[in-house]
DNA sequence: TTCTGAAAATGATTAAGATCATATTTTGTA
DNA sequence: TACAAAATATGATCTTAATCATTTTCAGAA
């Protein structure tokens, strides 16, 4: 975990301040626009990041799963938050107030290094969903996410075929990919006549991941 | 600058150890996928930062102007560059070893406070412009990148009139904006017509930016 | 269980923008 | 100054994906 190397001392604060709350699906850990307090780790369940467009339209930033922090980024940068966290599954979240997190950044120079490496990191995988998005097709960007979502919430069920386990409805698919939901519909009943994967109601189980990666047009990454 | 509060003894080094070229327009400061073995500092001229998708496409991804730096993100994230830099503008480009930069991080804790503060802030940027890409038409995407440029490059004609100073072709105006080459023309040559813009050659003037600003539908942000 | 509202699915139509083709202008260079 | 090459401009056509409309399925509540 993120505080795997930290000191006795500084582990001690955290547990001694950081309160665990239990979330239902559809709450909201923090709005876009407000100001940060804290860190949030996800114990259990899962969490969607989205910014909300003057239109209304919504446009998922990443997705949150057990062991996951959210909300550094505001933290690091001293803004104020620039995404929306909802629950997706109900889940537990814990929550570090943010003069712990900051006094732990300053008293650790390798742990501030290790946040910084990611935050970078971060930013390089964003530059790359930039290019994805502008210049990739629906069709293209659907295969890609999900490998994507196999690779990070896949269960394997059998030699190939892998169960893709979170609940994300068709909308929300559309709002990673950048597209409507009806367009999603119609590419995954697509990919299933081509047997690439199988639909169980809401969840997706990947039947040929090699096919996926060839619609996803991966040659370059 | 970004140097500004270093103690003497750093700026010493930086100084001691820099190197600065003059680069022509086309040349590459660095390639995407190569090992970053020091920082970039664009002392004049201006610089594309952009990515080549798998169809070899072009997406640009920054504009560099004197007084920017270049690299620190894959610096700090300690990964190879995940994107290219080329010269549009002739200038004079300083280059910091990467030994020289780390140490100063190193020693410096404020310093790289403001580096991290810096990468995280880029990160909210990026993850605004991933948004923009996903929802806005190409049409609002172009009216927001001509005020953005008018900001950073314009220089005031009249009232309100602003010539945006950098030598941007229109390819590469469609490589930010994430569109075809064509497109842009028409869509300039529409902003004419309407007596938003003029053109002179290369270089456009804006002439009435609110209502580009209406254009961009610039409600939410 | 049955009802009700939401989510998913499917069809028809439209619109935005890409692509291809070609002309015109500009720019650098011999 | 002339020429070649690149950049800009414009037209025609095609494709992708959005939008709107309707139906079907599903899940949760009474």
């Amino acid at each position: 975990s993120l505080f795997a190397d930290l000191p006795r001392e500084d582990l001690d604060i955290v547990s001694m301040h950081k309160t665990c709350i239990r979330y239902k699906k559809g709450q909201t850990l923090f709005y876009e626009g407000t100001r940060p307090m804290g860190l949030f780790c996800i114990n259990s369940g899962k969490v969607k990041v989205y910014k909300i467009s003057s239109e209304g339209k919504e446009q998922i930033i990443k997705l949150g799963k057990p062991g996951d922090f959210l909300g550094y980024r505001a933290l690091i940068s001293e803004e104020f938050y620039n995404a929306s966290a909802t629950v997706i599954e109900e889940g537990a979240m814990c929550y570090i107030p943010k003069t712990d997190f900051l006094e732990i950044l300053q008293n650790n120079p390798a742990f501030f290094r290790k946040m910084a490496k990611r935050v970078a990191h971060e930013l390089g995988l964003m530059e790359q969903k930039l290019v994805t998005i502008a210049q990739k097709s629906v069709r293209e960007r659907l295969a890609a996410t999900l490998i994507m979502l196999k690779e990070t919430y896949g269960m394997e069920e059998s030699d190939e075929s892998d169960l893709i386990d979170i609940a994300l409805s068709r909308e929300d698919l559309a709002n990673i990919i950048g597209t409507a939901t009806e367009t999603v519909i119609r590419l995954l009943s697509d990919f299933k006549t081509q047997k690439l994967i199988s639909l169980q109601g809401k969840k997706i189980k990947v039947l040929n991941p090699k096919g996926l990666v060839r619609e996803a047009d991966f040659y370059g990454r």
